[in-house]
Parts: C-alpha cells; structure tokens; sequence
DNA sequence: CTCATCTCAGCAAGACTGAGATGT
DNA sequence: CACATCTCAGTCTTGCTGAGATGA
C-alpha cells in the first residue's frame, strides 16, 4: 500500500507549524544538492554573503547579522580560512576582536555558490507563479518581524 | 548596537529557503513551549493523532502516515507505552507486526495536546489575517505536493 | 568589576543508516 | 529465496549552553 504526503490525518495535515517544518526539510535538502561538491554549506554562504555586502566584520558581528551561534561561527571560519576564502587579523583598535576579510578567492567562491543557491531557489518554488513566490516571501517575512525580538 | 532580522544582506534577506527555516525555528520552538511540561513531543502528537483518526495500526503503516522513520517510531511508541497511552499487541494475522491502539487514557491525553497544539498556531501565525494563513497553508501545501515522491 | 569577544567541549533533538532477528 | 517488520546501536547536522582566557 502506497502512502504519500496527504495520507497523514486531516488534524496534522493543514498544521502550520508542521507544514512549514516539511517544507523547510525539503528546501535544507535542495540547499544541500545544490551546494554538493563546493565543500560549503549553509553557514559558509551566509557569511561569505555578509562579508561580501558589508565588508570586514568581527565575529560577534557577523554572528548578529546572519543569526548564526557564536559557537559555529568559529568552527564556519575555520573552514573558510583553511580553504582562504577569508582572513582573519587582529583588530588594531580592539583587540579582543577578529577583522574578518573576504579573500579574492573567497569572492570567486561566492559567485560560484550565489549561482546554486538561486538553482535551490527555484527548484523549492518550482510549482509557484512568481506572484505566488512573492505572497510566501511576504507572509514568511511578516511572520519573521513578528517574532523579532 | 542592535541587529534584527533585516541586519542580513539582501541576498539572504528574502531568499525563501532561508526564511522558511526560520520560520520553522519559530515553529518548532512555540510548538515545543506548547508542549512543555505534557511530558510529550511532536512525534507523540502525531503518533496519537494517527492512531485516533485511523484506528489501530502496525508500526510501519504509522512511519508511513506520519512520515516518522522507523527506529524514531520505536523510540516513541516504548515512550508513550510507558504512560500507558498505547498498547502494542502481536498481529495475529501477520506475526511480524505489533498492532497498536490508543488507550483511554491516550485519548483524554490527545485532547490536552490538541489543545496546546492549536495555541502554538495562534502564537506562530498571531500576525496574519485567517485569509493570510490560509493563503500560507495553500502556499506551503503546494510546495509539498510538487515534491510529494 | 563588569562586560564583550573568541574559543573549545559537549549536549539535545531530528532525521537517518546498517544490521540483526523474526516471520511471510 | 526475496521481502517486510520490529528493534537496537550509532552517525550526522543544527542550534545551543557553559566555561575559560583575554582584553575594553
């Protein structure tokens, strides 16, 4: 006997806080397909993206901007800065503090992943009509702002 | 200083993977709130709503209708077994499967999480209009059916 | 002294895999 | 034999906590 999504009982299928669980696993794992084989992830995106908009930035900073934990920044930079897709020095006025730099092959990266990360995109939203995309960017943003702390 | 949610770049701004994530952190944290001090979890939730909408079914027909795999079914099902919520019982017609029945008393439990259930929606979608969140669970729904293998 | 920053070690939950025992 | 079911042990990722070292 087959059994798919809708086979689940009434009560939990129109659930939002389940179907938004559901779909975020389906876009972690178009997120993941499409970052297969770049060594990066999630978290490697998303500062090389801030770092890349805003320029240097220490981690406590680029923590605050991308809502990643402080503890995973370190570990995320790591690896960046393994594979030189960013550096780190001293910060001269402060130095408690990390300057974080986006490296040149750090940009060349970004573009590469800027590319797939849209590929994710649009296979997640593949069935919506671009008003459609809009209206669940909206909605998701109000939801967002909503809970803002 | 202070940063919020539209401290992030652009780019990661409105990308719907993304926001649907934190979408579901928020979902997923209201829902645990709601939750709290039931001694039960999501999985419990939905194994109990399965089991009173469908009646008694095997292990395997509830991984399938609930989506939950198979050793986390296990785990959950010796959880609410141990308060007396659900009786496993051989099959007598297929003896490689347990059958398992909601108690009374899972019953009268199921309300109480029902209840909770609903006012983890409320707090999530406390913002949007009632055309809004349907509007949101229309989205959401179309997303997973286009994905549904 | 308080607070911020960076780092490390480790936890908890969720989704999952592999393998074994049992039975169809 | 292939296949389904239940169970157990264990992995991986994400988000998080606590604590230490350093410095503003």
């Amino acid at each position: 006997m087959e059994y798919a999504h809708d086979d689940a009982p009434g009560r939990l299928r129109a659930l939002p806080t389940r179907l938004v669980n559901q779909v975020a696993v389906i876009a972690n794992r178009a997120t993941e397909r499409a970052l297969d084989s770049t060594g990066s992830r999630r978290y490697h995106y998303s500062l090389l993206v801030t770092l890349s908009d805003f320029g240097p930035a220490s981690q406590a900073d680029l923590g605050r901007r991308t809502r990643i934990d402080r503890s995973d920044i370190v570990a995320a930079l790591n690896d960046l800065a393994e594979r030189s897709f960013i550096e780190r020095s001293p910060d001269p006025g402060d130095r408690r503090r990390n300057i974080v730099t986006i490296t040149e092959a750090g940009t060349r990266h970004l573009a590469d992943l800027d590319v797939r990360i849209a590929g994710a995109q649009d296979e997640l939203l593949a069935d919506l009509s671009s008003a459609d995309r809009g209206e669940l960017v909206r909605l998701l943003t109000r939801i967002l702002r909503a809970h803002a702390d």
